[in-house]
DNA sequence: CTGAAAGCGCTTACAG
DNA sequence: CTGAAAGCGCTTACAG
């Protein structure tokens, strides 16, 4: 391919000039900016980037690795966070952990080794043994990692998900439309909401939530199945859309209609639910990525300066989206 | 961050035995090879892949540009693809294209600076009237593009999926189930395999198949609802998880109860899907994973010998995943 | 406003 | 089995 020396024998100036108009033709006579830019259309030259990052110590790109791919947040996420990244010349880098830590380990290594600037990722508990030295090589590594979700690990930024104020905004709807007897089904800091709804209005939760705690997805299936049946709920309030696509399910196999037979409520937006007409919780995607990616920009830039890992914590808030599957019994 | 010297000195060897240490230890004393991985441990010393690309001219990382974000197939596909990749050492940069051929230029010249060995993508139609010159520039950078499920570029190696196969596949179980009056909905190359099937068993399909010609979704949505109400078709058989996501919404929104009242099946599996126990037509996910990781593979390796970009062509079977949306109505 | 020189951290012949 | 030297293609002071 060609290189900077080609397009500046064509231009007929050194590659020191090729290089200052790429970077944007400060301080330059525009006649010889035009002519270098026109000698790099003609030759396709594209930037060795591996050569710049070499030299600058900025390698112009991030990473993001992705614990729970099926959710289809994240996809969205991945999406929104690259355009932003692109529009500013920054490429992503992807992996995937599986909620498994050696598996993030091994992507922090792999995503370090390409010289990330700053490495996304939702800290997994429990961490391994050694991590106390796992921090300690974090912050020597001189790459912005910047926690999703879950604020873990101190001395890093984060940004993350007001859940509680989630559960409470969706409790607080099912609660406004008459319904009391509430079946959430998922566990976490989630459920703190579920039942702050219950203390505003001075009642009690007549059913208590389900929370999930085996892994495998059949047992869970049981259990929400038996539950439903056993608690008669009037509407049920799903922790994710995973949650939400099995509850579905079951719902259908029980032949209950929604909103007719039973009301349904879900954390996080999906095609499906948008196509299904579910009421849901959702996060503000495009805001998210726009801080994640803010975060990333601003550490690069202020690599000139002695990076100073400002670990900011963001805080967004889950918005109620309201469609067809929440009947109003409240008269 | 450490460097080979370092540890090369922390080791009491040159660097040039660490690059090699590095490289697998080939042709060297296993007590040396033992003591500068130590002392690279020491250090917690990460190979700086940017000099050792420049270097090499090969980055050991890859490339994909997605163009439809929305459909959870690509998302599963991207993570088969990043876990091979990772097993042997190579990173994967993302990049979203929406289909627009100019966002796809840009994804390639990202990628291409960062010098991707290779790019996996979906051919966008219709291609830039500069088509040649971009074929050209395309075919001139040594990197290796991968076509996805289309190959509309001729000279680059592409992974296909057989559309008309899972179609007549899909067609015939309905037919074999006893449905006649079968409603396709989506257009392209699949409808192919849908009158094939009613050909084989000498009928002839007594619904029309629905095209979705309009990028409004408010629209086809509409034109799906009505053609089911018209048609009265006993069973559905939708294009692709997203389709089949807005049909469901339709038919719950009918309450046609799935079986019971109408048969359903669909292109694409997901995570509702398999909750909503809908029989799918598959894609075998991982094996297409492992082709494309197998063709970034063998083009880096064989990057010694110069560089040939065999133009090999896969073809995958989809098939079919049998759940509960089906109802026999043969007897 | 432009250029010559040094150097980023590796790998690759080449030599021994 | 190991090392010294050159060079990948840029950017960054420094000089003019």
């Amino acid at each position: 391919m060609a290189t900077s020396k080609d397009v500046a024998k064509l231009a007929g100036v050194s590659h020191t000039t090729v290089s200052r108009a790429f970077k944007g033709g400060e301080r330059m006579r525009k006649e010889t900016y035009d002519r270098i830019l026109q000698a790099a259309g003609e030759l396709h030259y594209s930037p060795n980037l591996l050569a710049a990052g070499l030299r600058s110590q900025k390698s112009s790109t991030a990473g993001i690795v992705i614990s729970h791919s099926g959710v289809a947040f994240f996809m969205n996420l991945v999406q929104e966070l690259e355009n932003q990244l692109q529009r500013q010349g920054f490429r992503l880098l992807i992996s995937f952990d599986s909620g498994d830590p050696e598996k993030q380990q091994n992507a922090f290594q792999a995503m370090s080794s390409a010289r990330a600037d700053s490495i996304a990722f939702m800290p997994i508990a429990p961490p391994p043994k050694k991590k106390t030295e796992m921090l300690e090589q974090m912050k020597a590594s001189g790459i912005q990692y910047i926690q999703l979700f879950n604020d873990a690990l101190d001395g890093f930024g984060s940004v993350l998900i007001d859940d509680v104020g989630g559960a409470l905004a969706g409790t607080r709807h099912l609660l406004d439309k008459g319904h009391r007897r509430i079946l959430m089904i998922g566990g976490y800091n989630r459920i703190e909401g579920f039942y702050k709804a219950y203390e505003e209005k001075k009642l009690s939760a007549p059913i208590p939530h389900l929370p999930l705690l085996d892994d495998d997805l059949k047992i869970c299936r049981n259990n929400i199945r038996q539950a439903i049946i056993e608690r008669k709920p009037t509407a049920v309030f799903c922790i994710s859309d995973q949650i939400g696509a099995i509850t579905y399910g079951i719902l259908s196999e029980l032949k209950y209609h929604v909103p007719d037979d039973i009301s349904f409520l879900a954390f996080d937006d999906s095609f499906w639910s948008e196509s299904l007409s579910i009421s849901v919780i959702g996060q503000p995607i495009a805001e998210i990525a726009g801080n994640i990616a803010g975060k990333i920009f601003s550490y690069s830039r202020g690599a000139d300066a002695p990076r100073s890992p400002a670990s900011s914590r963001t805080v967004f808030t889950p918005f109620l989206i309201e469609r067809n599957s929440i009947r109003d019994i409240s008269q």
